[in-house]
DNA sequence: GAATATAAGTCAACATTACTGACATATAAT
DNA sequence: ATTATATGTCAGTAATGTTGACTTATATTC
């Protein structure tokens, strides 16, 4: 349905493409939540709970800049998410060894459990689309993606690190 | 870095790729907001205001229960928004023709102009990242998003609607 | 060592967006 | 005539985001 001009990889891009591909977003978006938003709202949390939890289960030992980078908004209202989280028990907070100002993450026992159930089904939805799709597919999904991205959030994707 | 079994399609999923999956999609649909966001908060306008703008644009003449489905939200949450719309005169309401109990929703000149401002950025974003990244990797990222979106949501983007 | 900068946290006020529940009106379908 | 549907409204509540003004502890710099 895209055509590309042939011997480059240039594309005759309609303005169509270039609204299916705003819907495509909005509507994989929107059912990648849903589930983990059900399960959310059960435990009175949201979907800024379920940021917090995934991220400082990927990178544990991250501070609270880290996530406020990756999160992209203000410390105040990470703050309300990170003091009922650690309040109740799903993360832990130790000082910085080098730097003894910042408070560096982790998930509690709790927390990981959270993060399992609530990331499971999203983990199975992506694998599902991925299965599908096949390996080519999801490497021009990988290519695709990071162009939406700002560059800055790119590095965070890089082949060695995986 | 996702690999495939010589002569199928079946992929090696590591925990590590669908961790990567769920990023691209929380990292680029943070970024794809961002700039929309900023435009709608100096009109006092929010995400939901620009949902409603986009899809009465693009398919004018919907009522009101297509944008609930397509939104997936309450008829109170719609109706607040929708509402402030149509009182600012971005969007015209018009009894159905065949039932009168619908409202068929389509912009204004008004709305058609805060609609062009507020997709022309993310049209950019899309068309930049479709070229970088080449015509097949368009197809996979097609295919990627309409396997991470409910089967329902899949008919919206049948080749022959395009 | 004193001054300054940074990491993190807090209090307050406010806006947007979502929810549930209850109910109202107009029109269509049975 | 009854029932169902499309839409709208009122009220209350919650999660998530914002701005602005401070505080505390620790690092860094002059």
């Amino acid at each position: 349905m895209i055509e590309s001009k042939p011997g480059t990889n240039l594309l005759f891009l309609r303005d169509e493409d270039l609204r299916q591909g705003i819907e495509l977003l909005f509507f994989a978006y929107r059912d990648f939540t849903t589930e983990a938003d059900a399960i959310l709202a059960k435990q009175k949390f949201g979907r800024a709970h379920h940021r917090v939890i995934y991220f400082v289960g990927q990178y544990p030992g991250m501070t609270v800049s880290d996530l406020l980078e990756i999160l992209a908004i203000t410390k105040q209202s990470l703050s309300r998410v990170l003091r009922q989280l650690v309040d109740e028990g799903y993360i832990d907070q130790k000082p910085g060894t080098t730097d003894r100002r910042q408070r560096l993450l982790s998930l509690t026992t709790k927390g990981r459990e959270l993060e399992r159930l609530l990331t499971s089904e999203q983990r199975a939805r992506i694998a599902a689309a991925y299965k599908d799709a096949g390996a080519d597919a999801v490497e021009g999904f990988r290519k695709v993606m990071l162009g939406i991205m700002e560059a800055s959030a790119r590095r965070r994707f890089n082949e060695d690190k995986a």
